[in-house]
DNA sequence: CTGAAAGCGCTTACAG
DNA sequence: CTGAAAGCGCTTACAG
């Protein structure tokens, strides 16, 4: 089922069905007609990966990602999506790339079926990468550490770790401890990096303390269980994710604290989960839907124009959002 | 940047090089190794649309879904990608189709593109749909009502929706309430019919009383609400889904009501939220992410083998899983 | 083992 | 307005 039966049923010739198919005014009303007749009849359907070897063009954007677990990803493909589909676009998923070979393979594979490419590759070495995985497609990064030359969005996790770290010790909180994300993970590095930062900024003289995470709420029940053994008792924990922070609420319930009353606890990402969990969880908003949808929208403006107008990288902070689980302490110390 | 390329500079047919690329054997390794040798110092990557375009093999597979909002939409993808990974399948996602005529013009964009259908399409009038939009590509439905010709697979709704009731019942609850899923939706469907099937069945005498929601949590609340000041009280509720049901936890609460010693509530879907909120929730879980890969290898079969045995469909039954929402009523009545 | 050629299903100058 | 032909970038019988 080709142009060609569709042109020999119509007795015409390919190129004017393929006129008709892409709406082009030069074809007499009624040789259209016709066309559009056997098109219907015979339940025809161009084929789109024919079509766009022949145009070289396409209406899919590859989405390369590390996971696809979790409220944040899900977050973010929403919003791809919600981008995407108001384009007319197709999205090409590709996820659980653990190293950059991995992902330079599924980018490989991804030539000639994509216009562009979303990149998500939170580690820390990404810069390179950005560089040699380079064919002529454009991309853009998220939350990467993308060089200079590559355009990117990102949350920004230094800055929004700062105001939450910030807001903590406004509520009087001072031995503010900090569960930290994966090492080799660019935001776990920026939000440690922010804790340090405004720790030393706010609470001048209060020593830093970090637990050692990697995103999930089991590493947060672990690093809320030491918490809540630890002497003197931390006023607040600011975790670097929703996830461990909602493990350490646990963890501190099972030890038979009471927050916000004993210690404060804030995270950071603001997932859906976070408002439901009890106490209701104070956390730092990342807007995760606004960021991808941001993304697909720049990928798009650089597949319209390659050669148009280096972007500045584009920066999301997350702001505060203040509900139960932090607290106010009387007098701080 | 094409065979061509890599051809004239390596003094041979592009034939040879296709030949290295797809790893045939009929290559002399000296020629093998020059090939190889051009190929990496030229960057080449070939061009996979217009492979596909040539062997009428393509590695992707569409996934055709309503919405991708919210828990259950996330785990089904993950579901499914983790399938599709472990097969080498891309995916291809296009969401958010209201009405069959949408969705029938996204599965004909795919076309050439792909070379199988997941398709989800929770609305009654799915069967017409299987038929029409059925063109040669092997397609599964997910959760869909289609017809027998189709292979399908899909949660049980009434046969967990049913346990669910008959647990209720089982713990002392007699008056139990549902609050329903949107009209026109076949889970909806399912769910309503198996709480009136069952509760004729445990609590004989006892009156069916539902409350029609849309799956949203603000549904689930206004029902909350109105089945706080209902009189009598019910004993316990019976949401169709859990977003649903937490929606309802926060307005019973919100009326002074405690859960689950004042009424018991239950929702369906196991959403990873429903062990977080509190009183945490029981619920019926429906193994979504493992729905979504039953799916995928399914697909993957039919792709394999389009004239292969018509596997029956497959259904997932949910099972309740009980945490501490719906408690015990001594006594019943 | 290697190459010339046809073909996958479309689109698009180029003539007429 | 319409058609014949070349071409998009690959693969694969078919010869040699």
């Amino acid at each position: 089922m080709t142009v060609r039966d569709v042109a020999r049923e119509a007795k015409v010739s390919v190129a004017s069905v393929s006129r008709v198919i892409n709406g082009h005014p030069n074809v007499l009303p009624p040789t259209r007609q016709r066309i559009l007749e056997v098109i219907e009849r015979l339940n025809f359907v161009p084929h789109t990966g024919a079509r766009s070897l022949s145009t070289r063009r396409t209406q899919a954007v590859g989405v390369v990602l590390p996971d696809l677990y979790g409220e944040f990803f899900s977050e973010l493909i929403r919003g791809i999506d919600a981008a995407a589909r108001a384009r007319g676009l197709h999205l090409l998923l590709s996820s659980a790339h653990a190293d950059l070979d991995e992902m330079a393979a599924a980018i490989r594979s991804m030539r000639g079926l994509v216009a562009g490419l979303l990149i998500m590759a939170p580690h820390l070495d990404t810069a390179s990468f950005a560089a040699s995985a380079g064919e002529a497609l454009p991309m853009v990064f998220m939350n990467s550490r993308a060089g200079d030359r590559q355009p990117s969005v990102s949350i920004d996790s230094y800055g929004g770790a700062r105001a939450m770290v910030r807001h903590l010790a406004s509520r009087g909180h001072r031995r503010i401890v900090h569960i930290a994300g994966p090492e080799g993970n660019f935001d776990a590095h920026e939000r440690l990096r922010a804790y340090r930062d405004e720790l030393a900024a706010s609470c001048p003289g209060v020593a830093p303390r970090v637990h050692q995470g990697d995103f999930s709420e089991a590493s947060g029940f672990a690093a809320g269980a030491e918490i809540a053994a630890g002497k003197p008792r931390a006023h607040a924990v600011f975790a670097a994710n929703d996830m461990m922070a909602i493990g350490c609420l646990a963890a501190l319930a099972q030890a038979g604290l009471v927050v916000p009353r004993d210690v404060g606890v804030a995270g950071f990402d603001d997932i859906p989960m976070a408002r439901y969990v009890r106490p209701a969880l104070t956390t730092a908003r990342a807007q995760i839907a606004d960021l991808g949808a941001a993304a697909l929208e720049e990928l798009a403006a650089r597949i319209d124009d390659p050669d148009g107008p280096e972007h500045a990288s584009r920066s999301f902070v997350p702001v505060p959002v203040v509900r139960e689980s932090c607290g106010t302490r009387k007098g701080g110390r």
